[in-house]
DNA sequence: CTGAAAGCGCTTACAG
DNA sequence: CTGAAAGCGCTTACAG
């Protein structure tokens, strides 16, 4: 492969200016710089990645901790993360983080400290007290994205707000009988700053507006299938609700679909209604809370890049937006 | 952060020790390696990425070329491949491939050419000549998943089959009016090689082999909302079919969202069978031909580790399985 | 504005 | 089995 050494004789310069010319860094004169480029231009020469990093101690590339990387709405995140990170020029390397104790430590241990990376964006993930302490100890800046820990500074949805907006939403049309299906808190997170304790606490809030003391509400695993296990039993139990606000699209997924199977007319006799802005909510006919989770990738990614005072990068607001959808999933109580 | 200097002092040892007894190679007594090895966990000690790839020319790093990011399928496949490459200690670096020509052009330019990577894992996306050209020349070896030219070796899934495989489904339950609803045939693929024409081609054959010359044939765009639209027109046009086999599971959730609207019965008057085994395909109650995506993407895994002699992994078979999965979409021709 | 040279932190052929 | 030393290919403080 074509060294430095080759464009510079090309070129007719030191390999320093070289180096100075294709990288941006220190004062050069115009025709300089044109010149070397076109000669590296020429010669098909891109800098290695190695030797630049080892001797400027910059990798142009950041990590990405992601959970679960199936899952729709975290495949979205990134997306959105590339869009702000490819046009500067960084690259992104990803750790899937399971649940297997041993590859844990080998990402906390080994990976993320080979300084491969400038930077490292958190999705959502809860993290061991262990794991936390050796993510602030890393020398590149780390940003959350939804993470539950407060020593964890990042973006983050109002996710208390969301859930009073979905009851709301449920109240105005006239529902009282409401009944929040979340998720389970996961062990391990800071208080109140997860997701679903968030989601309940404002749907807890929101009924109390309206008068409603105790509201009921259940839990279920985030996912089609065992949400739609437990709404079959909300539904067919004594006292069905009229509404049920699900903590996740695809949780309402599953209510629908346990409507369906009851025979349960929905919007006529159930109002369901999701969070998220599921790739699929439009043909559920699903009303929910959109939360922009590309939008939410690019700030991720715009938030890191500022961070590393690349040029042109201003930090995001670390509140991230989020908006009700109405759709067909929700009508007046009859 | 501590350097192997450290470690080599701290073990008593030279520096060229440590070096092989962390990362395995050269022949070392057991009883030294142990030493050089406790002393580096002690120490908190990594070895520095870009030092190692620069004297070593490895990187430990897989490049993924991906279109898409956001959608299921691959999103899948990325999840796979991590599986086989993390307990190897190889990361994974992504690079997500848009319409964009100057997005473009900058990855096979200039990002692919860094040096970063020991191996490319291309996914079904659709290269110009000259990016084929250019992914060529690379110094490493290159996998493709599904991917539509001739000249990048890799794994695919035998399409055709999957076409008449889906197709004799239909007709073994009595149906002779089926329209296959394909997506459009990307530009500049290899003749036969894009997998909505080898989809097409397997339904051909199948409806040819029951006597059915000339079958019905419809494109759309691979969203559900185009084929819910096109499924709309095919349904209230005359001659509405009794099957339909969709290209994709999401093209086949627009053909039921289609029924749903106009009232017409699944599977009673109509069966639909797709191809993906998405996620929620079992949630439809969708008749699909599951092809393991997970599964895929750790044989592509597989496969560009072993072109890199990493011990212990052979290269899978280069054809991919699929399975039929019947469920409630399908019945017999009423 | 530009160059000579040290140095980034490892790996590995060579020698013993 | 182990070490001394060259070298991987850049970047950047220093000097001019």
């Amino acid at each position: 492969m074509t060294g430095i050494e080759e464009v510079a004789r090309a070129a007719g310069v030191s390999t320093a200016t070289v180096s100075r010319a294709l990288s941006g860094r220190g004062r050069l004169s115009e025709a300089t710089r044109a010149r070397v480029r076109a000669a590296a231009a020429d010669l098909g020469y891109v800098v290695s990645a190695a030797a630049s990093t080892l001797a400027s101690g910059r990798a142009e590339n950041i990590g990405v901790i992601v959970p679960l990387l199936d899952r729709w709405f975290f495949a979205t995140v990134l997306d959105g993360i590339a869009a702000q990170l490819a046009p500067r020029g960084y690259d992104m390397t990803l750790y899937n983080l399971t649940d297997d104790p041993s590859q844990r430590r080998g990402l906390f241990d080994t990976s993320l400290r080979r300084r491969r990376v400038d930077g490292v964006i958190v999705l959502s993930v809860v993290l061991t007290p262990e794991e936390r302490r050796q993510l602030a100890e890393l020398p590149v800046p780390v940003v959350g994205l939804g993470v539950p820990h407060a020593e964890i500074a990042g973006l983050r949805v109002d996710d208390t707000e969301v859930g009073r907006r979905a009851t709301a939403h449920l109240l105005e049309l006239g529902h009282r009988d409401i009944v929040h299906l979340g998720w389970v808190t996961p062990d391990g997170v800071d208080d109140g700053l997860d997701i679903p304790t968030r989601r309940r606490r404002g749907f807890v809030q929101a009924m109390a507006g309206a008068g409603i003391r105790a509201p009921r509400i259940a839990d279920a695993g985030l996912t089609v299938d065992e949400a739609r296990r437990r709404a079959r039993e909300l539904l067919t139990g004594p006292e069905a609700p009229t509404a049920i606000f699900a903590a996740s699209d695809e949780m309402a997924y599953g209510v629908l679909s346990a409507a369906r199977e009851l025979g349960i007319d929905v919007p006529g006799s159930l109002s369901v209604v999701g969070v998220d802005g599921h790739d699929l909510a439009e043909l559920f006919d699903l009303t929910t809370i959109e939360q922009f989770p590309h939008a939410q990738g690019e700030r991720a990614g715009q938030a890191i890049l500022a961070e590393l005072g690349v040029d042109g990068v201003t930090a995001p607001a670390a509140s991230l937006p989020f908006e009700l959808v109405v759709r067909g999933s929700t009508a007046p109580r009859t």
